[in-house]
DNA sequence: GGAAAGAACGTTTTT
DNA sequence: CGTTCTTTCC
């Protein structure tokens, strides 16, 4: 343990002045004056807005070179989370590339990344094996579905999905079952089954992604030296994507930076947090924007600076995207402003159809890259949600223009993929119950779900693992059973000691794996990821990946720093910077033994924690499409979105409550500004979605746009647009009908919606005006179904957007 | 134990 | 409509 006499304090750093210094150094140069208060900000917490574009990982990164460069820290003493691998390596990219320095000392990395090292480094501390397992969603998942089967627990009442949503919901607020609040026997069951979850979980040494966070949060905590050590050590904490952090992870910030008391937050370091509210687009999965304005009042936050200049977008697109977010409520209050000129206008078009949105994408498309000479790596198309992307994958594809779908299963998901990394967890931990179903009979062994009962009930009744119950199961198919695990546990043996590569490579052949995919008719490719498995396991030995792991826990049993950096001395800024390989064992060291993590090991957590990129293939000029959440971060010259129609963005499922819309428009916010030249909108009057055909009206964002920065390519009908802009109160969205139909949809030549196949008996269209006995006036905005199942949805200004069966509901048409 | 037919479901997603 | 999971049947 950690001894508090034994911790030798620093050497105190200079204090950062209170006054920036003259922009002399190099480092200084060509940031703006906003950006250069940022990055030369004093000592003391500071929250830095910035906007898209604004240059804020330029500024992270400077802000952390510039604090090494003039000595106010040490690469030991610096703390930058970030919430992808990708931005945490673009900023050691950046480091890098900024001062000769070794970035190894420092903390940089993801927060699940930060919280695995914390947790390897203290495992006894913390509760758990050294070797511990991380589960994925998926292997998540089946681990709630097996406990739900082992205790009879109802999966139509409480489905497994609903249940992982849950406890990852209860883990992300920092509530263990015992602070969940539970009144109903709803709740109390899941709280219950969360409890039997936690309890599986402890036995099998595996733990998900909230446990992850939630575990070091209480390891720090729980443990006064652990923690002082951390807080003494990290004189700068910086956040990235601060709005994107949940509760549990505003906690974990507080804990790393000091101690509440008397009510009060003493801190030790300085904690930047950098963060745009208007991009806050994952409040579904827990994101508390809040989180911002408690970070400003706990810590007495003093230093707040906009970033608002952007170095992206023409003012068209900017002034859209700024007039756009303003009709949000509840802003920290930001406007982006831009040096360039206004640029092309917006261009806006209405379809017919899907399939005509698409046509029209792949035909302006072809002429970006035929007369403006636009690569096509630098066109993207963007849609809120996944299903969109097929008719417009089609059409490129007729089309011959090459294109590139972002998202989808990453290398470590993939099926092959995990059944290999299940054996590999099984060398490491046999007692990982999840991995050992996962592979017990794949490739086939004659081991079937019968066998597999017994199994867990002799497992259970036993109280220990499948691995050690399997000599409880009589006959054949306790044999079959006996094979496996003596195959598993002669594969541990031999390849004891053996290199990464060895031991995979083994592990390949003993399994069966690749002899099976061999006899399948699809399993060339599977194959193929196999070996490239190896090849990942053989790059995360040799390359750098692994080296930045190494130094996870520069520290020893005494809690003193480990590194023997000259940064750990203290930095003279005029002494060249070394990037020497550290002295010491590789591997992630354990604070109480000094005894590191087998490769092994560490391969599976890296695999566990970073699930491999999906993107785009260096190099290979295609479109690319997207959601609108996976371009957050991204830029492109051209951006086309499209499906911009009520109903799908805003999307249904949100548009009905305030927060909802407001984080659909944000959303929205977040597709504009990822252009530089060119901004297509998008919508179409009917769209094939779940094998129905759906009526929509554009949706209500174009009337939040400046009309003076838009081109609209198609005569504007009668919709959203014409009706008054809304008065601030979001409800009140449409405020009424009047004026809806000064413009005939019959005068233009797309046909009016729906199709007049037989005249629908109850006579209602998209756009007319309705009234409700009980929600009174309200505008029909898409129609579904015919004869008894014929459904609209109807917005209604006080009660929202509802569905309503039009044999059941009475509507009446307003004149 | 495995292939084939049927049912269910369909916002966004990183770690 | 298309995918994925489940059930069914051999």
């Amino acid at each position: 343990m950690f001894p508090h006499d034994l911790f030798a304090e620093p050497p105190a750093p200079a204090e950062p002045p209170q006054s920036a210094p003259p922009s002399a150094s190099p480092l200084l140069a060509h940031l703006n004056p906003e950006q250069l208060a940022a990055v030369t900000l004093p000592r003391g917490h500071a929250l830095i807005l910035a906007g898209a574009g604004s240059g804020k990982t330029r500024v992270l990164t400077t802000r952390i070179a510039w604090l090494l460069q003039n000595g106010y820290a040490t690469p030991g003493g610096i703390l930058a989370v970030t919430f992808t691998n990708k931005a945490a390596k673009e900023m050691v990219t950046r480091l890098s590339a900024m001062l000769p320095i070794q970035v190894r000392g420092m903390w940089i990395g993801t927060f699940h990344g930060l919280c695995n090292r914390l947790l390897r480094a203290h495992h006894k501390t913390a509760g758990l094996p050294q070797s511990f397992q991380i589960l994925d969603t998926q292997d998540q998942l089946s681990a709630i579905k097996r406990l739900c089967k082992q205790f009879n627990v109802d999966e139509e009442r409480f489905p497994p999905k609903q249940l992982a949503y849950f406890i990852a919901g209860c883990k992300e607020e920092g509530m263990r079952p015992g602070d969940v609040p539970a009144h109903d026997a709803d709740s109390r069951k899941k709280v219950e089954i969360y409890q039997l979850y936690e309890e599986q979980c402890q036995r099998e040494g595996v733990v998900d992604f909230g446990e992850l966070m939630l575990r070091s949060y209480e390891l720090l905590r729980d443990n006064d030296a652990v923690r002082a050590h951390y807080q003494r050590r990290f004189a700068h904490i910086l956040v990235d994507e601060f709005q994107d952090t949940n509760r549990l992870q505003y906690l974990w910030l507080k804990q790393m930076a000091g101690d509440v008391v008397d009510g009060r937050l003493h801190t030790y370091g300085s904690v930047m947090a950098v963060g745009d509210d208007d991009q806050s687009i994952y409040a579904f999965r827990g994101a508390r924007v809040g989180n911002m304005a408690d970070f400003v009042r706990e810590f007495a936050v003093e230093q707040q600076i906009k970033l608002e200049q952007n170095y992206r977008s023409y003012s068209n697109i900017l002034d859209s995207a700024n007039a756009l977010i303003s009709h949000n409520s509840r802003r920290l209050g930001k406007n982006l402003r831009t040096n360039q000129g206004p640029g092309e206008p917006v261009r806006v078009y209405e379809a017919p159809t899907d399939l005509a949105e698409a046509q029209w994408m792949v035909d302006e498309i072809k002429q970006l890259v035929r007369n403006d000479g636009h690569a096509r790596r630098e066109i993207a198309v963007l849609y809120r949600s996944n299903a969109q992307s097929r008719v417009i994958e089609s059409a490129l594809f007729n089309a011959s223009v090459p294109y590139r779908v972002y998202g989808g299963l990453r290398f470590f998901e993939r099926a092959e993929i995990k059944h290999a990394l299940a054996y590999l967890r099984l060398l490491e931990n046999p007692h990982d119950d999840t991995s050992f179903l996962r592979v017990v009979n794949f490739p086939p062994r004659g081991i079937g779900a019968r066998t597999l009962e017994v199994l867990q009930d002799a497992a259970r009744q036993a109280g220990c693992s499948l691995h050690d119950a399997v000599s409880a199961v009589p006959g054949k198919a306790g044999a079959n059973l006996g094979g496996f695990v003596a195959m598993v546990d002669v594969l541990r043996e031999q390849t004891q000691g053996q290199n990464l590569r060895s031991i995979i490579e083994q592990m390949l052949h003993a399994s069966g794996l690749v002899e099976h995919y061999r006899a399948e008719k699809e399993g060339a490719d599977r194959i193929e990821n196999l070996e490239e498995l190896v090849n990942a396991a053989e790059s995360f030995v040799t390359q750098e990946g692994f080296g930045r792991d190494a130094v996870a826990l520069p520290i020893d049993e005494h809690g003193a720093p480990l590194t023997q950096s000259p940064a750990s001395q203290g930095l003279d800024p005029n002494a060249p910077l070394l990037d020497a390989p550290l002295p010491g064992p590789a591997g992630i060291v354990d604070a109480d033994t000094g005894e590191t993590l087998s490769p092994l090991a560490a391969f599976l957590t890296h695999a566990a924690l970073e699930a491999g990129d999906n993107q785009a293939q260096a190099g290979e000029d295609a479109v690319q499409l997207m959601t609108v959440h996976a371009s957050k971060g991204l830029e492109f010259d051209c951006v086309f979105i499209g499906g911009m129609e009520e109903g799908l963005f805003p999307h249904d499922n949100a548009a009905s409550d305030r927060d909802g819309l407001e984080e659909e428009r944000r959303l929205m916010y977040v597709a504009i500004t990822r252009a530089r030249q060119r901004l297509y909108l998008s919508h179409s009057q009917t769209r094939l979605l779940h094998g129905q055909t759906r009526y929509n009206v554009r949706s209500r964002f174009f009337d939040e746009l400046p009309e003076g920065a838009l081109k609209w390519l198609t005569p504007r009908q009668g919709g959203f647009g014409s009706f008054a802009p809304d008065s601030g109160a979001a409800r009140g969205y449409p405020a009424k009908a009047a004026g809806g139909f000064g413009f005939k949809p019959e005068t233009f030549a797309s046909p009016p919606v729906p199709p007049q196949k037989a005249a629908p008996s109850h006579g209602l269209r998209v756009g007319l005006a309705v009234f409700h006995t009980k929600f009174g006036e309200g505008k029909v905005l898409a129609i579904e179904g015919t004869g008894d199942d014929a459904r609209a949805q109807v917005n209604f200004p006080r009660h929202g957007t509802k569905w309503l069966a039009l044999s059941v509901a009475k509507l009446t048409v307003v004149e």
